[in-house]
RNA sequence: GGAGUGGUAGCUCAAUUGGUUAGAGCAUCUCACUGUCACUGAGAAGGUUGCGGGUUCGAGUCCCGUCCAUUCCGCCA
């Protein structure tokens, strides 16, 4: 017989079905019992009762939560269950039988022992069991499918950089060395100049999706040493505002999808309500941004950069005068930014460059790119990056290149903001950070 | 890397100024229960108090070291 999924039964009352799923909870009355089974659609209540033959009851009084089954029975209709019905059980076969207590405490409303994160992340595939990070799973699958399902539309092109390369990105210290064969090697903290070489290539319009690398020993809750960047890369532009407004439609698009399938129990279960944006992102300058923090009392310690304190201040400084949950940061200085950077004609001191914050902070860093061989050499020299360490970098730039810019957003952040999480580790499938190679290292 | 807070049962947490046998809820196990729905009731089991050292008649509690977690900062997406 074919499985059911818990949301077909509807239209099956009365016949003979199956289901198969994950027994949820256990109610042993003695001579009836219930068994609570959950699959991905939903959750079904199945009963046993003791009649003269008790091999059945007893089978099912053996079976623990959590425990993996296979029910074939009656699906009958049930007024005192919420549902309305329920599955009068004839088979039922044991496929996994589940460890008693288990290691962790699966997050649910009626749970009020739910275990410390990085426990449950030890056991993440105990602790994903969860409808909070179930859903939580499949927005991240529409979330990306969306953003690059925009790019598709748009005819861009999708490239995938290599991850393992022989020379740092994005300066080299925090970058994690590895053996390649009898060479060193790199792991990418960037697809950008891959991107770029895109570009240089004609493709005109690009986008990568994919891991990158980060030696950085930080400890906070937006921070990962791997990461998934989704990385946009668009030539023949005029200027970083063409990108601002391409990152404009794609993150409105995305959105669209998300609360059209999701909005509703994403709403139930984080109480978030995602909002569209109705107009474009509103433009700050750092000048303008640093004054607003200064009436409001916020001390700057870098004039050119914004602390997390700073960001959420600006955040919602700007949600409270604009309505916009987002915003484009813009008129950073160049010295601050990367080399790649195109300094801005009118004012050399200025990059061309943007970050976009929402709800309190960066997600995303763009700019139009200096495509300009003496300029990006200029701008590397001003970094004491010198010629011959970029050499294949800057060699994209010597036959011919198009105007173009782009940006990267972490993909992780992004789930992380739209659901309203704490941390970075609950929006990843199986976070590393600097003390934790999917599990936690070095723990006594 | 810096600063703060913390580490006690499978999980979440208590434990008075340093004082008798380290407690509770949930989970687990046993028994009872034919309509539960966070089942209920009765009972049981469960501990090298992160690790190492020190002070003391006596340490979960105080001191030193160390590891880990966590929050914030720095760095960034």
């Amino acid at each position: 017989m074919k499985r059911l999924l818990v949301s077909e039964l509807k239209d099956h009352i009365g016949e003979e079905v199956r289901v198969r799923g994950v027994v949820d909870t256990v109610r042993d009355q003695g001579k009836i019992i219930f068994l609570i089974v959950r699959d991905k659609s939903g959750k079904v209540q199945t009963l046993v009762w003791g009649g003269e033959d008790k091999t059945l009851l007893e089978k099912v009084k053996r079976i623990t939560s959590e425990s993996v089954v296979d029910i074939t029975g009656k699906l009958k209709e049930a007024k005192q269950v919420e549902q309305g019905f329920e599955i009068e059980i004839n088979e039922i076969k044991v496929d996994s039988l589940a460890q008693s207590p288990l290691p962790i405490v699966i997050e649910e409303e009626h749970h009020d022992n739910t275990t410390a994160l990085d426990r449950r992340l030890d056991y993440r595939w105990i602790d994903l069991r969860s409808k909070k990070n179930s859903l939580m799973m499949s927005v991240a699958t529409l979330m990306t499918a969306k953003l690059r399902e925009y790019c598709l539309v748009n005819d861009l092109i999708e490239i995938q950089g290599p991850r393992i390369i022989s020379a740092a990105s994005e300066g080299g210290a925090n970058v994690f060395e590895v053996k390649y064969f009898d060479k060193k090697a790199y792991l990418a903290q960037s697809p950008q100049f891959h991107k770029q070489m895109g570009i240089a290539a004609g493709l005109e319009r690009v986008f990568n999706v994919g891991p990158v690398f980060r030696a950085e020993k930080s400890f906070t809750t937006r921070h990962l040493t791997e990461y998934t960047s989704f990385d946009v890369e668009i030539g023949y532009i005029d200027s970083y505002e063409d990108i601002c407004e391409f990152e404009e439609g794609m993150l409105r698009y995305m959105l669209e999808a998300v609360k059209e399938k999701y909005g509703e129990e994403i709403k139930k279960i984080f109480d978030i309500e995602i909002k569209i944006p109705k107009d474009s992102f509103p433009r700050i300058t750092v000048k303008d941004a640093k004054e607003k923090l200064a009436k409001a009392g916020i001390k700057s310690k870098d004039e050119g950069d914004f602390s997390p304190e700073e960001e959420r201040k600006i955040s919602e400084i700007v949600e409270k005068e604009t309505g916009s949950e987002f915003l484009f940061m813009i008129d950073y200085p160049h010295k601050q930014r990367a080399f790649y950077h195109m300094k801005n004609p009118n004012n050399p001191e200025l990059a061309l460059g943007f970050d976009l914050f929402w709800k309190g902070i960066e997600i995303t860093t763009g700019a139009q790119r200096e495509h300009r061989l003496e300029n990006i050499i200029e701008n590397a020299k001003e970094r004491d990056i010198t010629e011959e360490s970029l050499k294949d970098y800057f060699d994209y730039f010597r036959y011919g290149c198009p105007p173009h810019g782009g940006f990267a957003i972490g993909t992780e952040r992004l789930l992380m903001k739209m659901l309203g999480y704490g941390s970075i580790l609950e929006t990843t499938y199986l976070p590393n950070t600097p003390n934790r190679l999917g599990k936690l290292i070095n723990k006594n």
